[in-house]
DNA sequence: CTGTTAGCGCATTCAT
DNA sequence: ATGAATGCGCTAACAG
């Protein structure tokens, strides 16, 4: 691999010229542009990024914690990623990819290598010590989500209270009347995973709002155990005539449910989930959704943390999304008894 | 950030006398180590990785490149990603996420910039260019997936044509004589994409074997799409009772087909996939499948570029992983007449 | 066992 | 407009 000094050597001028030929932090003559430019064709040149980042002292990188691969709660965070990494791209950073640590401290210590100038953070619970901790390392960094106390740190979220409450809106302004909500599994809602507490208070208004008897459920990102809570509020409740869910990864369960207890989406049920609009389109029929706008959060995550890093006396943004409404096939007004 | 000459002079020992302790590299006293430790301590001193590995001229980081979200090809991409995670940090590595660049160029430019040791393809078509002109480039990096010529580049890969020779042998097995094979899409089809290639000749070697009747047809991976497409097959062939297809993205609409056909999986009809056994789990019946390893796909492939640049001098190793049939509800014996 | 010194490849402040 | 010199933070060969 040629340096900056070979460079330098071949075209007959200093180091410092060719570093500035390069950066255009000073003029440079056209001729000596010219030679040094050659002499970088010549020997295939290229700026050595690791030391140029170590004297900038900036490493561009942007580190992610990625969650396990758990069932269903993880093709939305794929998208997150997908949007970070265009989003970093465009201003000129990397994303570097890590397993969550064991514990808070090698999560600090992680950040104070100097490798990454910042990280994001998914999956935050609402009582998030780590994020307390990584507040206080003074070490920058955002999150897709949020959560009780979010002073001083960066994030973005979506308003999943008037998702929930919208979605039932729209099925209550259709003609429903008993319409069933299934919340995420009993350790998500236990462990105060923010969706789940937001959506619950969309669940708690909505019902106080239009007065709707409490047809409640929580249940795993399984298919299987979506299929068998459904069937059963489906016996204790014949009247039921739509669901509303943000748990979305048992979609195919719910689906299935209905269909065995006889009756037809959307003529005999509807069903609105909260659910990225891709997954949407590849249910049949194609599912009418709060849509989660995973794009959009994956990329301003990372504008807040980048937008953070430029100018840290500012303090960081904090943006909640609102959720649309997206109705498909999977909905539509109540059977006519 | 305290640096290392902080902690020797506090320490009252020199710069690389904390550095050998700290790499353990020659033998220091008990007493100077305890005192360095102590300084340290006190210091809360991390070393900067960036200056550590542009010193010892290795990143400790893989390039990975990191497809376009495509509805369906990805999920699995998802795992590989996951997996790889897993192996390389295992090995001290971590993994930087990029886009695939514009032009063959812009990607050997990636590779000279030094930040980052070898990278790790996804999606690689049988007939690639790039991978050609990356080979000439002399930079490590490993394929997970394989071209025509393989020469000196490393990779692991599905062996697909026998997993699809097995599926029909299983289906042949129990009985079925009407069978169809749902490929990918046209485009990947026809653009080389290994897995399609690879799973033709499957479907190729087991028409032949059993002497079975040509049912075939390409699809988006798009549940509206299967399900049309396997509408029209079921209404040309009213004695088909299985499908065989590698596309899973298309599933959905493939069991909703079979469905409205008046059809109950599996006593009227058996589906068999070739998955990764977590979405298989995610549908209902769940899916018998040719499993996907993706897990180990993702692991043994940086495992293999990792090796690799530790020993530069031997060839890169090259795997095909057989895949294993995976009974579940979705398959059984053909329907008696 | 410890210290001295010279890099790693590039950025940047002084000079001229 | 260009050059010389110093530093970013760490590793490692050389010396004792």
């Amino acid at each position: 691999m040629p340096t900056m000094q070979d460079v330098a050597n071949k075209a007959g001028v200093t180091l410092s010229t060719v570093s500035h030929a390069l950066s255009g932090k000073r003029p440079i003559s056209e001729e000596t542009r010219a030679r040094i430019q050659q002499a970088i064709d010549e020997l295939g040149y290229h700026p050595n990024e690791l030391a140029r980042r170590l004297a900038n002292k900036e490493s561009k990188i942007l580190g992610l914690f990625f969650p396990k691969y758990k069932t269903g709660l993880s093709e939305m965070q794929f998208e997150f990623v997908s949007a970070a990494i265009d989003a970093a791209e465009k201003e000129g950073y990397a994303i570097l990819l890590w397993r969550s640590p064991k514990d808070v401290e090698a999560l600090v210590n992680l950040t104070q290598q100097g490798l990454v100038d910042g990280v994001i953070f998914m999956e935050v619970r609402i009582n998030d010590p780590w994020m307390i901790r990584l507040r206080e390392s003074g070490f920058p960094f955002a999150m897709i989500g949020r959560t009780e106390d979010n002073t001083d740190i960066g994030f973005v979220d979506l308003d999943h209270t008037t998702a929930i409450e919208e979605a039932f809106d729209y099925l209550v302004g259709m003609g429903h009347k008993k319409i069933a909500y299934i919340n995420y599994s009993p350790k998500l809602v236990n462990s105060g995973y923010g969706p789940a507490v937001f959506c619950s208070e969309g669940y708690q208004k909505a019902i106080r709002k239009y007065d709707l008897p409490i047809i409640y459920g929580e249940c795993e990102p399984t298919t299987k155990d979506a299929y068998h809570l459904l069937q059963k509020l489906l016996s204790d409740h014949s009247d039921l005539t739509a669901l509303v869910t943000p748990n979305e990864a048992g979609l195919p369960g719910l689906y299935q449910a209905i269909r065995d207890d006889g009756r037809d989406i959307p003529a005999d049920f509807s069903v609105v989930s909260l659910a990225s609009p891709l997954r949407a389109e590849r249910l049949l029929p194609t599912l009418t959704t709060m849509d989660f706008p995973t794009d959009e959060m994956g990329k301003v995550g990372v504008e807040i943390l980048i937008k953070f890093l430029r100018q840290k006396n500012m303090a960081p943004a904090q943006k909640i999304l609102k959720s649309k409404l997206s109705i498909r096939q999977s909905s539509g007004p109540p059977p006519v008894k």
